[in-house]
DNA sequence: CCATTTATTGTCATTTTTGACAAATAATGA
DNA sequence: TCATTATTTGTCAAAAATGACAATAAATGG
């Protein structure tokens, strides 16, 4: 009877457009003014939806940290079928259409806002920390004989430049930069198959 | 017969403290009265010395550049008497009392401003060559064999790992990651042993 | 002591950002 | 049609941040 609710589709809609403001001008840059340019709405809408600015912030990170735990497990699925190393590779660094530097960029951003919401920052290294589960979970599968230190080493060091390759990219960088780093975490993989 | 001017040593000191702040709060978050407040200084003061906003984000842009770049040219003398890969590897990794996290944070802040001030990205990006080029110059003289696509990747896997140390900092992130992303640099090195 | 230059502080107006609420519009079921 | 609920917009006040300038204090050379 009452008139239907668009507050799921409307929230995630304004969630996108916070999350690219936060990419572009940072946390405190993303102002309500620009988030409602962005997502083409009138500002009273921002607090209809998500609340006042601490609620805002709060369900940014939500969204962020929700969203990348989903990528990580859409990986995990995608790792499965991974039979090779550079497989795995060339998942992270090539097929580069799915991944959003929003993602990261954001991810950062919230990152330095930690030390004042330990809660938030316990949340955040949570999700990288399963990234790095799932890398190191898919590195055991292809190199069984390699011990556990090795393996988390090397799926630090392909997550380092993973990262890296997404926080460089509003510099524009060269494009053999993509090529390097995924030259890295080849060669970090070649260490596992010495171990074996 | 003037009164003697105390401005680099009073601009370093307003740098030093806005450098604090943009590391804690972000770019956007380091308002004028937190900068004053840091430096312990009137918030007048710090137009008296580095003009407008524009002014300082620029002078600050310029600091952190600048003195990034020192710090790539400490590490070329430090490197230049480095025998082996692992001393390279603990100069980075484990002698982190000279390092200041804040450095690369205000880095990675001001680079998310970079595609509006193409010129500060431009520096940006290039401060960090800088560091790549060193880090791939000591890697040829400790292993003239290897190819140079594969020294660059090995220099790119190294600094993507140190840079994520100091990015993860406000997270407080267990100690043993220190330890897996020295391992991985130290894993790429070998791969240069391999080759030779 | 005087003149000159700099450091430092005080203060105000303007702009930006946010918080909060009221009113209007739209859609659905009864 | 009507009542109910949700969406959307309009508007105002408060707070935060910045820009700009005047005025005072301090130090040096002559």
């Amino acid at each position: 009877m009452p008139r239907p609710s668009l507050k799921d589709q409307r929230s995630a809609e304004i969630l996108d457009a916070y999350l690219t403001c936060v990419a572009q001008f940072g946390l405190e840059g993303a102002t309500q003014d620009r988030i409602a340019a962005q997502a083409q709405v009138k500002r009273p809408l921002l607090r209809h939806y998500l609340g006042n600015r601490d609620q805002m912030v709060a369900a940014l990170n939500d969204h962020v940290i929700n969203t990348f735990n989903a990528k990580t497990r859409d990986l995990v699925q995608a790792l499965d079928t991974v039979e090779t190393p550079l497989a795995l590779v060339d998942l992270l660094f090539v097929d580069t259409k799915e991944h959003d530097p929003r993602l990261l960029l954001a991810w950062q951003a919230l990152t330095a806002t930690a030390p004042e919401h330990p809660d938030r920052g316990a949340a955040l290294l949570d999700s990288l920390d399963q990234f790095l589960i799932a890398l190191t979970d898919t590195l055991r599968r292809l190199a069984p004989e390699a011990t556990p230190a090795t393996l988390r080493a090397v799926a630090q060091g392909i997550s380092s430049a993973f990262v890296t390759l997404d926080s460089l990219s509003p510099l524009a960088p060269p494009p053999n930069w993509r090529a390097e780093l995924r030259q890295a975490a080849l060669l970090l993989t070649r260490c596992l198959e010495d171990a074996a």
